[in-house]
DNA sequence: AGTAAGTTTTATCAATTGTAAAAAACATGA
DNA sequence: TCATGTTTTTTACAATTGATAAAACTTACT
């Protein structure tokens, strides 16, 4: 809970009683491995913060799932296009562990952040980062090669590995599990 | 410059006053076909408005090129990571055609933004398009062959295509050249 | 220990994409 | 029109990845 409080003061500095209004607006929810914070088709209403555990977001057709991210602890996200429009997701949330959350609804950020301009500042400074993260994954999906790809990840969230099925990995590298296997033996 | 203003009112309505200010912050340029607004390692200063013509984000290694987006007339676009930190860009913007654009400057709209909330509230939806956006790209990047993503990119932005080489094409899509001639040649 | 369920690896063959170089098509200016 | 430079297509071959299924390995539970 405090920790969900210092993660937003690092993107735009608090003032106190913006604190104490957002420290007032949080809840904590906990669910089991396999659970789904977020189903298809629903809204988004919750901009989460992982105290505990790992998520994954994702879409599937039907016959496969892609995996656009993975959340561990102090992560702050959301499903940015349905929770700023309110519209329908076309991705979910499923925990990959059991996981503790702490959230503020969006109806509640909403007002925080009209009453707030550090919150609204916070909240811009996160779906900046949000668009940085993304434009890096597209650059290294252009420039990389699965291997490439894979050692990367590796480098980048080398303790991620041991919590992730490789089943999960490589629908976050966008090859099959086969050609995953392959990398991975070819050391 | 009327529509450097129509598009950011549709981000978030301005007030008179804001739109006066934002107004009087304008600026033009026109580039050649060649010629680059941004290059690399150097800051992104501006937000830019594409009053006429069209370019490419893209970055590059020794041998290759990689293309992030193109932008044609009527939009509203920057290096998001120099920009908002106002450090030295790894990305290059290029135009492909004579091209006119209205911008404004960082600086400039820092001071809008602390002036007029109304502006910072449509820089702020700006950058959550452009997450969406992003997201989007990874999507089709994970789940459609390459055949597909070009039939998706004709779909999407059909009259684009007898404006673009086909040799920057197949550079977007993170396909080579060959590859792509392959595609269009099976139809 | 033994079983069942889930995960990871291996193997085979097919399909896709990359590489490199040549040929063809197109554009431009002298 | 010719000549030149650029872009696009084509080709043959190599490398990578996909699809599928079976085998090996883990894990958890009885």
């Amino acid at each position: 809970m405090a920790d969900f409080l210092t993660i937003f003061n690092k993107l735009s500095e608090l003032t106190k009683s913006a604190e104490d209004d957002l420290h007032y607006c949080l809840q904590n929810k906990s669910v089991n491995k396999g659970d789904y914070l977020l189903r298809r088709r629903e809204v988004c209403k919750k901009l989460y913060f992982i105290e505990e555990g790992l998520t994954k977001t994702f879409f599937s057709n039907e016959e496969k799932e892609f995996i656009m991210q993975f959340f561990a602890e102090h992560a702050l996200f959301t499903v940015v296009d349905s929770f700023v429009s309110q519209t329908p997701s076309t991705y979910e949330i499923m925990a990959l562990e059991n996981t503790t959350v702490t959230y503020i609804t969006w109806k509640d950020l909403q007002i925080l952040c009209k009453k707030h301009h550090c919150i609204e500042a916070a909240f811009s400074k996160l779906l900046s980062i949000a668009t940085i993260n993304m434009m890096k994954r597209i650059s290294e999906m252009l420039e990389e090669s699965a291997t490439e790809r894979y050692n990367h990840f590796l480098d980048d969230n080398g303790k991620l590995l041991q919590r992730i099925s490789l089943g999960d990995l490589s629908n976050y590298l966008g090859i099959t599990q086969g050609s995953l296997s392959r990398i991975r033996a070819n050391k």
